[in-house]
DNA sequence: ACACATTCATGCATATAATGCAATAGTATA
DNA sequence: TATACTATTGCATTATATGCATGAATGTGT
């Protein structure tokens, strides 16, 4: 009686107690960060004694905690510490770190650094810019591929096939009324991508976002993450000055993917 | 047969294949952080089979992922994007980060957030000076209380019989030639401290390094957090301007504190 | 190149340990 | 104070995690 409907994973051979436990870990998102005990039966279907021992167990060991006022539980510091192992392991953040301190130092520009996974990206290293910081954690956030500049390049490094496969997964959710919603529209992008080495988004995530980004080659020559620049170029909008930021931007991720070993 | 004497976890009531699975994650540290299923086995003290089936699992949820180069696992993405979530669910964090840019703005100090945790205290923030920023993440790291300023501003909110405690437990590693390794120097720096409101660590911790602390206070007036900076100040040695940097601080720290909700 | 040694995944049988149920304890609400 | 809601815990059951052993796969040394 493995409920491989409700989780969508096969679990077969998987340690379902476990899976529970992840699927419980699962809940706690940005728009829901604080839960109890019945939010979280509600959401993961299991009965209230199970979700119960499994949160106990998980707040032993401090994946999660009991925030005393509101009496819910929210994500633990161990998820914190680990996450900064995780990080600080990751040869890519590490080699493309300085690139991104240097493009901020110099063009007061904000630097990302973002990984495809999954038909989505998800961001491994920000650096901000001292004009404009942001209040939250960029690092760890998945955004959509279809409206953001470095998921652009990450699109035109994939086959025409695999391109259409993420879109009939993930659509293409409208953000702002700049959001690319045509397959066709977004194809004649990923064409000018693939001929000048770099994409652009004006606005296409959130109103007045800007940005443009290069690939990154791992040393097989495969392009396995996208470094973007966003905010202002030495205080003048990015779309001024789109070609000298693009090679900018170029030379940049190009370094980075020597660093990783390809040539 | 509970094996309570290998994790030092009282496993009471605790679901043992979670736990097993969080002893799995904890072997991935910065020193650590690439495994296989044998060096995990050793470590833990399971059987192989045990091991390979909970590494699956992990995998298959990706708080685990595999190296296929060196066949050697690491924690996988999840893991980062959870932590995202808690770090941005912090209103700690979030209600200082704000603090922190502007220190660095205005004097070029790199600016840390740390709190405490069980005898020792780890980092929720921070922003990279632009003279010297660090290569690595240090949010989640978890540092000694005895030698760092921020540790030494938590110590001070203690009971003497609390610092005794920690003293106790956690010991005072010696980092360099100048880490205080005496509890009777220790707390001669507590009562100053405790005196002016700040605290200082001049090269304890790792050489070159300084610092320069004051406590955050949450809405029942607890210190529960530390505010640092560290590096140079304008271009100049903390040391130097010690006084007029620790008003500074303070006045941050008091302002985060009274966002906080301390008046 | 071949044998040997390691490492890792998996089928199967067993007993342990997870879990559902139901009762209890603990909180909030009216 | 009574009522409703939420969380925890004891207990019995069987589902499920796990140990053993096999086999595949990879690496190593001669």
């Amino acid at each position: 009686m493995l409920n491989e409907e409700k989780s969508g994973k096969s679990s077969a051979g998987l340690t379902q107690s476990l899976c529970k436990a992840f699927d419980i870990l699962a809940c706690f998102t940005a728009e829901t960060p604080l839960l109890r005990i019945t939010d979280i039966t509600r959401r993961v279907g299991m009965t209230q004694s199970n979700v119960s021992r499994l949160v106990a167990t998980m707040t032993a060991y401090e994946y999660l905690e009991k925030d005393e006022d509101s009496g819910c539980y929210q994500l633990g510091r161990k998820i914190i510490t680990l996450s900064s192992v995780a990080l600080n392991h990751s040869s890519l953040r590490c080699q493309a770190l300085p690139e991104l301190f240097s493009l901020e130092q110099k063009y007061g520009v904000g630097a990302n650094l973002a990984v495809l996974d999954h038909g989505s990206m998800y961001y491994l290293a920000h650096v901000d810019s001292r004009n404009s910081p942001r209040m939250y954690t960029m690092v760890g956030n998945t955004n959509p591929l279809h409206c953001t500049a470095i998921g652009k390049v990450l699109l035109s490094a994939m086959t025409d096939e695999e391109i259409a496969a993420v879109i009939r997964e993930k659509g293409m959710p409208s953000f702002t009324y700049n959001t690319i919603t045509s397959p066709d529209v977004l194809m004649e992008q990923i064409e000018r991508c693939r001929r000048l080495g770099y994409s652009v988004e004006y606005g296409e995530h959130a109103l007045n976002s800007a940005c443009i980004a290069a690939g990154i080659r791992n040393r097989n020559g495969k392009v396995i993450a996208g470094l973007s620049v966003s905010g202002k170029f030495l205080g003048e909008s990015l779309q001024e000055h789109e070609e000298r930021v693009a090679s900018i931007v170029i030379e940049s991720a190009a370094l980075i993917s020597n660093k990783l070993g390809c040539i």
